[in-house]
Formats: structure tokens, C-alpha cells, sequence
DNA sequence: TAATATACTAGAATAATATTCTAGTCAAGG
DNA sequence: CCTTGACTAGAATATTATTCTAGTATATTA
């Protein structure tokens, strides 16, 4: 299948089943438990192979974060851009994220759990810029929506606390087991209650 | 100070000097980050010492991640225990959990930012049974007060996702500096918000 | 075609760090 | 005293991340 020796063929091939076999044991095991000799059993790659594409254990962590983290902000970002109407960008935001979690339980695992985790130190840089990118973004959603009065004027740490707050605790609570509602009822009663939260006045249900 | 050789003095003090420090670093530089070798300069205990009291660094994280959720569970049990009126226990709710944070900035950073990590593996079951105990007296409220209308009824897993949700997404922010509300006014607004995503019809303000 | 450079791979050697082991020391009770 | 048991110290060992050395294959150039 494989040569023995030599380089490996296809573009990046190697790169990404290293990356491949990362998220598995990282998202089966968590990062600490996960040794260099797991990763290379799993990608069949070489120690040296492996550290030749990544700096470190950190690094390598740090990019399949980057990569997951990547996809998912810019599924929200496309969400919300196609609403005007401000409960259906709340609505459109929380199914994204939750639908997204289900169809992406690994990436989800991975990234949820251990938020601001280890390895994030060498990437927090980075991080940070997208972070601030994602947040801007959403941001300019709800400003127009409070300038509007459509929802009520609050700071923006908050709204985000109150829209992204109950969609972490179901996920952790879906993968930790405890969660007893189906996903698609959970971003029907998530979305309905953040609404309430969030309506400007008269503009409850 | 302290001898050379031989018992340490006091009720369990090498023990809780063990504690301390452990949580210093955790809480400082995380988990994976700090070494033995850290824990036992902070600690001034040796290598030996550390191992007599606990079984590895896993089992002294557990030690301390069970100390500190156990108080911060307590407080939010008390301050419930004492609220008949829905809104009054909600608000008491997420204001103990926001000023807890607030006044044990250590135990935060170590609980919150790191939940459900690593080291959970040794303590899983002593910690399921508190989060099931802690779950329980939560619930008691709740359904005491959808019972009486006071509350929407919705299922468990949303209602804590709702309650809890934006209290851990605030903490999230305030540790990485990302929070522009003062404490004071994040409960005022938090507790505000979810209390209006809860209210039972014709409660809502 | 042959020489050379580039990108990659292998696996052994090293370094860092968690854990175990051996030999104690002290305080209390008989 | 002497013995026992809780505790401590620090060296020895084991585990695991990282570095090093020596390659191999493919593309490029002459």
C-alpha cells in the first residue's frame, strides 16, 4: 500500500493523516493521555515524519483546533448572514451551532471540552485574531438589531454569554451523556428562550 | 521553620501545603503544564512526601477539582434553600455563581476553564455522584416552580443549559478578558435575561 | 541521462518528567 | 527503651516528548 521508505505520495497525504489520526485520539483520549506514539501508530507515520510537519505535540494540537474552530465560525457567519429578520438569525445561529456539533461530534469533542485548553498557548495568537474576526462579526448582527430595537440594548459580553452560553452547556451535557432532549427539540426550546431573553420590547411573543 | 527530617507538624499541614500549591499551579499555568517538580518547590514537601498523600498528579488534581466544586455547589444550594419565589432564586442563583467566581478567582480558573478534563478519569465516579446530588436539589426547585406555572415547562437538560449556560460563558470571558460588564451589573442583566426565557406565561415583567 | 536539490521519512539517541523504591526520621504508646 | 506507624527525603527507574543522523524518493537542471 504504502512505500516503506521515501516520500509519501499525493500532496500532503502524509501531513493530513497525521492531522486525521490527531482528532481521533485527541477528541477518543483527550491531549494529555494521547502520546506521540499513538498518533504515529494511528497515521503510520514516523516519529521523525511527524516532527518534521509539526513543531511539537502543542503545534500539531493546536492546528486540528485551528482547523476545527475554522469551519465552525464560518458555518455561524454564513448562518446569520442570510437573516435579516432578527429572531431568525438567533434561531439560524443555535441550530448551526448545535446541528453543526451533532454532524461533527469529533471536531465538537475536541474543541468544546477543552476550550482554552494546553496547547493553545503556542496558537493563542492566532486564536485570538479569529476569535476577534468571529466576534466582530457577530456583533454587527446584534447592533443592528439593537439599533433597530429589535432586540434589547445590551452589552455585547453579555448577549454573548446568553446566546452561546446554553449552547455549550447542552453540548457538553449531550457528550457528558445528561442531555435528555434531541437535538432538534433543543434548538427549538434553546431558540425560542434565547429569543425571550434577547427581544427588544414589544417585540416578545 | 520546618525540619530538616521527619513528620511534619500540625494536622495534615504537609497535606494542605500540597493542596495549595497544587491549585497555585493548576490555576496558574494548567494541568499538563505544571510539573511534580513545581508542585514540590511551591509545596517545600519532597518528591516522596507528595506520593505518600497522593497517588499521582492526577489523583492530587481530582483531590483539589472535588474541594472546590464541592464549596462552590454548597453556596448554590444555600442560596436557593432559601428563595420561595421563582425570579428571587434564579437571581440568587446566577449571583452566587458570578460572585463566587469573583471572590475565588483561583478555584475558577481551575474549575471552570478546565471542566471535565484529564484528570476527571480518577474522580469520574465521586464527581458524577456530586453532580447528580447537586443536579437533584437544582431540579427540586425548578419543578416545584413549573409545577405552580411560575416556569415554563421545559425539560431539564435546557432549563440547566439555560440557567447555567450564560453564567459559564461569562466566567469564560471574564478569565480571558474578554468581559466589559462589571460583575454587579452581569448578574443584574444575566439574571434578568434568563429569568424572562423562563418565566411562565403572564410572569414575564 | 546524470547530478543535484528539495521534501520528506525512518528510527535511534537524548531529555524531560512522572512514578517507584529504599532508607530513613519522628512522635506516641506500651 | 523499644516498637510501631505515619510520614519524609532523595536516588533510581520508567515513560514519553523531542532531537539527531542518515538516509530515500521525486523534481529540476544541465
Amino acid at each position: 500500500m504504502r512505500q516503506k521508505k521515501g516520500r509519501h505520495t499525493g500532496t500532503d497525504s502524509r501531513r493530513r493523516d497525521i492531522v486525521n489520526a490527531a482528532l481521533n485520539c485527541f477528541s477518543e483520549i483527550g491531549f494529555s493521555e494521547t502520546s506521540m506514539e499513538d498518533i504515529r501508530r494511528h497515521s503510520g507515520a514516523s516519529t521523525g515524519s511527524i516532527y518534521h510537519h509539526f513543531k511539537s505535540k502543542e503545534q500539531l494540537a493546536a492546528e486540528v483546533y485551528i482547523e476545527g474552530i475554522h469551519n465552525y465560525q464560518e458555518g455561524i457567519i454564513d448562518a446569520l448572514a442570510g437573516c435579516e429578520d432578527a429572531r431568525e438569525g438567533i434561531f439560524a445561529l443555535i441550530s448551526h451551532h448545535l446541528r453543526w456539533m451533532e454532524e461533527n461530534k469529533e471536531w465538537s469533542r475536541f474543541l468544546f471540552q477543552k476550550r482554552h485548553s494546553v496547547f493553545m498557548a503556542s496558537a493563542e495568537e492566532k486564536i485570538a485574531v479569529m476569535n476577534s474576526e468571529f466576534g466582530k462579526n457577530i456583533s454587527k448582527f446584534f447592533l443592528r438589531h439593537i439599533h433597530a430595537g429589535t432586540i434589547r440594548a445590551l452589552p455585547s459580553d453579555i448577549i454573548i454569554s446568553l446566546v452561546f452560553g446554553p449552547c455549550m452547556e447542552f453540548t457538553r451535557q449531550y457528550f457528558s451523556g445528561h442531555s435528555c432532549t434531541a437535538v432538534d427539540e433543543a434548538v427549538r426550546q434553546v431558540s425560542e428562550a434565547v429569543w425571550r431573553a434577547l427581544a427588544g420590547n414589544g417585540e416578545a411573543v
